[in-house]
DNA sequence: TTATTATCGATATAAATTTATCGATAATAA
DNA sequence: TTATTATCGATAAATTTATATCGATAATAA
């Protein structure tokens, strides 16, 4: 009866994971076998405690003395703990050009999300496929989310559609939203939204942009 | 010799800075003239006394009791403080779906980034115009970018060419990167660069579902 | 006019997160 | 074998962020 329970982790940790998930992948290409905190810190640009503390809330086995952390553990220990090992169904809402953009990147896979379907309203991209995926009517949306038995959408649509289409979404059952429409979407409780909000990077961006150009 | 000097605001502030400005001039559109910390707090689902220090901290004025804060105004402070006053002139790399996306996107320029050219190595793309905005060949980004005045560099391109057109961009006087690609970059220190990543939240969208669908 | 109320802002407390310290341990070198 | 070193992990301290408390104030109601 032991049950190991890990305490759980923080939002910040959380956030910080898929920065050295792709660190790790690309360090595994090359020769090395294993890392220590401190390499990883100085290559990301993060505090060497802060990194130990972050791998040891994942690492099934933990890191060894004058060696580090294994390479191809830790990368598995971090897609089990992000879920990229499930596999998450979802369809996208708004064939635009964001829309297509994220229909033509494979790699999704990677993070477990399987995007299968598209909708759209304009009659010049629908009943047509873009990079092997279907893009349906608009009001195929219950039925093809049913049947497909969705998890995820994602919204690309104008932010003047967007709600509307998130209420669609949700009685057509999925549980998730990932939302690139810069609005407030109002859901059910039950409901998880990602907002996917460019304006907040742009912010930092311009912000840090502003400080640093003053200082000058 | 006042110089009124606020204290510096917090990254979670800003972080959250963007929110209340969509929020806000949503409302701007309706009847509302004022707004109190508690209501913004309750249909953003954040605690009140939070709001209020937020606004607190970028706020001209200040709020008015039993009124709140004139919603004008703070749209205007937070338009201010964020920098979106000011303009800043981009370019796009990289005028694949992501590109494209981005150089149709006409609601930058709200936020003060105003996009002038994008560049491209696929010759199918080059010398045409996407939404007005001239893609030229990759050879030309040092002289546009001087010409220019290019303080932003937009990085779309696929995540093994990255690297070589953030040298580029560098070495062309640009100030900012805004990265899409899934890498990271390495940059002289007096570089800002503001990664895009939508693994993040894709990282963080998955595990949530995860662990709402296991309590269920 | 006076009381009541909604709201703010300042200060204080609590919680989360980051960073520092230090003893333990496995790999390497002497 | 023994010493040295790089590294970890645990615990502690510091910092940042979030939340609570409470007196002050302007709008409204009595």
């Amino acid at each position: 009866m032991k049950e190991q329970k890990k305490a759980p982790i923080s939002k910040q940790t959380l956030n910080r994971m898929p920065a050295y998930f792709l660190y790790l992948k690309k360090l595994d290409f090359q020769e090395h076998q294993s890392i220590s905190a401190a390499a990883i810190a100085n290559d990301l640009n993060l505090n060497e405690i802060q990194v130990r503390k972050d791998l040891a809330a994942v690492s099934s086995s933990g890191g060894k003395p004058h060696k580090g952390f294994d390479i191809c553990t830790l990368i598995e220990d971090i897609k089990a703990y992000l879920g990229y090992d499930d596999v998450n169904n979802a369809v996208i809402v708004g064939a635009g050009k964001l829309g297509q953009a994220l229909l033509c990147y494979d790699g999704f896979s990677e993070y477990g999300l399987n995007i299968l379907a598209a909708f759209d309203a304009d009659p010049t991209v629908i009943h047509r496929s873009i990079n092997s995926k279907y893009v349906y009517p608009m009001e195929k949306i219950p039925e093809i989310c049913h049947l497909l038995n969705i998890q995820i959408g994602i919204i690309t649509v104008p932010a003047a559609y967007a709600q509307l289409v998130c209420d669609q979404l949700v009685d057509s059952g999925i549980r998730a939203i990932w939302n690139f429409a810069p609005v407030l979407l109002n859901v059910p409780q039950k409901i998880l939204v990602q907002n996917e909000n460019m304006a907040v990077s742009l912010a930092i961006l311009s912000k840090h942009l502003a400080v640093k150009l003053q200082e000058k």
